[in-house]
DNA sequence: GAGAATTCATTTGTCAGACATTTAAAAGTC
DNA sequence: GACTTTTAAATGTCTGACAAATGAATTCTC
């Protein structure tokens, strides 16, 4: 706590109103040349902390007469794909062992499927089905088979039709992608899969929560074997 | 996607070498001259795409000889606090109802009940005892109350032991305070609050998942009528 | 020769000034 | 009135300069 930057330190007060709602969607800040004069600094470290607030998408900028540095309106979908981007560096910076990756994400997975049964629609239950039906086609690779695995599961969250939720869990199901990577499917494990994942998909649509609840578990013990027996094989 | 700024561009890049592995925790990039030169631009412009990475916690930057910027190791403490601040400003700005927020809440929390109920320690339950009575203390205002609401569900999922889901639930636990702060707690419901905190922290020591899953499904819906009950109230 | 003090080179942090580019409003033109 | 041109304001980029920090190398002291 030294000399935190004088840009930081900059950040952190704008970041500051914007989170208290002083200032509020849309809402125009100053100019960098006025926020260099309130702040008494350079206009080189008002950019530089604009830039920060940018990054973490807080504001936009627009060129141009009446352009100018602009509040923005956090979007499920631009907080899920950083959410997405940073939960996989975590996993990946601190060797998170496999079954706890794997642990979190099911009992999310396990929270939405209630829900799931209730309100999937004929296009969550689709995208399943064409999931399964890819991951039967011979000569797929191990990391399509994953990304595979990884948009079935997406759909049985998204099938809640609870952004919260989704956004939640993309972190959770996605980051586990490159974790799952390191396992090779042989044909018979990858056809235990995708009967698993056929018993949830009918679970869903028959809207049978235990149905799905048993499959998932299942095909968690099954899947952390797999996991279980990469690992040992190394060592 | 015109012209995306030259220092997003460039920090686009970096931040791709970053998450690809390319460059490793802890490694040093080049300095910022020799930044300047590879990517062609001015040192302005690569110094504001460093302030972009810096913003996201992608790498720090040290000055001094042997100094400059090095990949950072992301951890489960800085990026949890990114997330909720992420998560509270996606809930106040997008109009999420009340009852979204807590149904996606209560899905995570009963999904990491039955490994709390394996996995706490003495200090969770302590936490939560100690809540509880802060929670019955007379005197204590709404927004106190709220926020011990909070610690205590806090110290629920944290017993679960798994930085995962403590990582993925924080966003969800802790960016409802606000959305709880509207409602006005008579004694009569905090009573009835703190009396469910208790066959939930009953249930955890007596390792019950049951007991645990019961009284958190009684809260959701005791809290959700108290919301219901503000809302209406002022149409 | 060992340790302390100093110097030095390198690198980030900040600033000022300049110019390019973009943009929408205002003014001009027919 | 519709179209074009001008203009002012704002961000984007570059250059050059200096301040400040910092670890290594050097010099000094004993």
């Amino acid at each position: 706590m030294n000399s935190p930057d004088l840009s930081a330190q900059i950040a952190k007060s704008i970041r500051e109103a914007i989170v208290s709602g002083e200032l509020s969607v849309d809402e125009r800040l100053p100019s960098e040349a006025e926020l260099s004069e309130q702040f008494e600094v350079g206009r080189t470290t008002v950019r530089e902390a604009l830039k920060r607030l940018a990054a973490q998408n807080l504001i936009r900028t627009q060129r141009g007469a009446f352009g100018g540095a602009f509040v923005n309106k956090q979007s499920f979908e631009d907080a899920q794909a950083a959410h997405i981007t940073t939960s996989t560096l975590l996993l990946s910076m601190n060797d998170v062992s496999f079954d706890t990756a794997w642990e979190a994400r099911f009992a999310l997975e396990c929270a939405c499927a209630p829900l799931s049964c209730e309100r999937r629609t004929a296009d969550h239950l689709a995208t399943m089905r064409a999931e399964i039906h890819r991951q039967g086609q011979p000569g797929l690779t191990d990391e399509a088979f994953c990304a595979s695995d990884v948009s079935f599961h997406r759909a049985l969250v998204d099938g809640a039709a609870n952004p919260v939720l989704s956004y939640q869990l993309a972190g959770a199901v996605e980051a586990i992608e490159p974790l799952m990577n390191m396992i090779t499917f042989t044909a018979r494990s990858r056809e235990a899969i995708t009967d698993l994942h056929t018993r949830i998909a009918d679970g869903l649509e028959a809207q049978s929560p235990n149905t799905v609840d048993m499959a998932l578990r299942e095909l968690e013990d099954y899947t952390r074997g797999l996991a279980r027996a990469v690992i040992s094989a190394r060592a």
